[in-house]
DNA sequence: CGCCATTCGGGTTCTCGTAT
DNA sequence: ATACGAGAACCCGAATGGCG
């Protein structure tokens, strides 16, 4: 750094071909540009200027090396312009990680917009049912389902999930539709094991079912896409957050059944490392994500 | 004689080693 | 980890001296 601003005292000499000028441009004194350029040329072992006290010449070698401090210089400058540019428009590598439902159902439709937005960003989508150490793996933002879980880690709250109980026109032909919940108890029922190895309750929310409703607990997978599969080939009803089952309920593949005993249950979340926020590529796909979810 | 680079002396800031 | 002191580095203003 000291090398740095000895060159740009030396180029203002060279240039001005004037102590007090170059002084005066530096907004310091004559005395400390003289004393800046002698222990120049003494650390270089050379002359670099040739002075009267009328008129300040550059020597070959003050030429030569003139010539290297400007292109050095500028190529600080460059440097400089190029990082603070980068601190105000997102672009560079942005690693995110999401579920596979959140990720196919939400983010991958929104990606061509995302990307005509932010050409500069480079986005690494990694779907990911698992709970995956954000720390560990130099990941820059995580969309999670459930509750924040790691402290270290800054959250914010996308939006409450909302499930839906459904099954195929199927079976509930041949089961019948239940009227509340707490008819699910003659129903099979097939549940969805959380990454954290707990299997969620069904929470519902009429007056009348104030006891907790005993739901029975026929089949158990750890990934909605299967929940989803066996509840479409009439295996018994399913409860799966809304983003998920849309496109099937759109279909009528699946029936939705008890929707006004549904409650929101758990959350949305946004969680990346403290102080990423600040990064410009960070910001924009915040900004970008959070109304995809309201 | 005026201008300007350099030198000098003194004050301030920084760095580094040592003690607690 | 923090505080302290010594020495180095740096800066400034004033004085000096040489050139045109």
């Amino acid at each position: 750094m000291e090398t740095l601003t000895t060159m740009s005292t030396f180029v203002r000499v060279a240039e001005t071909r004037n102590f007090t000028r170059a002084a005066r441009q530096l907004r310091t004194t004559a005395s400390a540009v003289s004393k800046s350029v002698a222990r120049l040329e003494q650390r270089l072992g050379v002359r670099l200027l040739d002075r009267t006290t009328r008129r300040v010449s550059l020597t070959q070698e003050g030429a030569l090396y003139y010539e290297r401090c400007v292109r050095i210089l500028g190529e600080v400058n460059d440097a400089e312009a190029e990082i603070s540019q980068s601190l105000t428009r997102p672009r560079g590598r942005l690693r995110v990680t999401t579920t596979t439902i959140l990720g196919l159902r939400v983010l991958v439709p929104q990606l061509r917009r995302f990307r005509e937005r932010f050409p500069e960003v480079q986005l690494e989508l990694e779907l990911e049912d698992a709970v995956v150490d954000l720390i560990a793996g130099s990941y820059d933002v995580a969309i999670r389902m459930g509750e924040p879980g790691d402290p270290r880690l800054k959250a914010r709250r996308l939006a409450p999930i909302r499930h839906v109980l459904c099954a195929s026109p199927d079976y509930l032909r041949k089961r019948g539709v239940p009227r509340t919940p707490s008819q699910l108890a003659e129903h099979d029922c097939i549940h969805c094991r959380l990454p954290s190895g707990r299997i969620e309750p069904w929470a519902f929310a009429t007056a009348q079912e104030a006891a907790p409703v005993r739901v029975p607990q026929s089949l158990v997978f750890n990934h909605l896409e299967a929940v989803m599969m066996v509840a479409m080939d009439g295996m018994g009803i399913a409860r799966v957050p809304e983003v998920a089952a849309t496109p099937a309920l759109a279909s009528g593949k699946l029936v939705p059944v008890l929707r006004e005993h549904m409650v929101e249950q758990g959350s949305v979340w946004l969680l990346w490392q403290p102080g990423r926020e600040r990064l410009p590529r960070l910001r924009a796909f915040i900004d970008f994500v959070s109304p995809l979810f309201r």
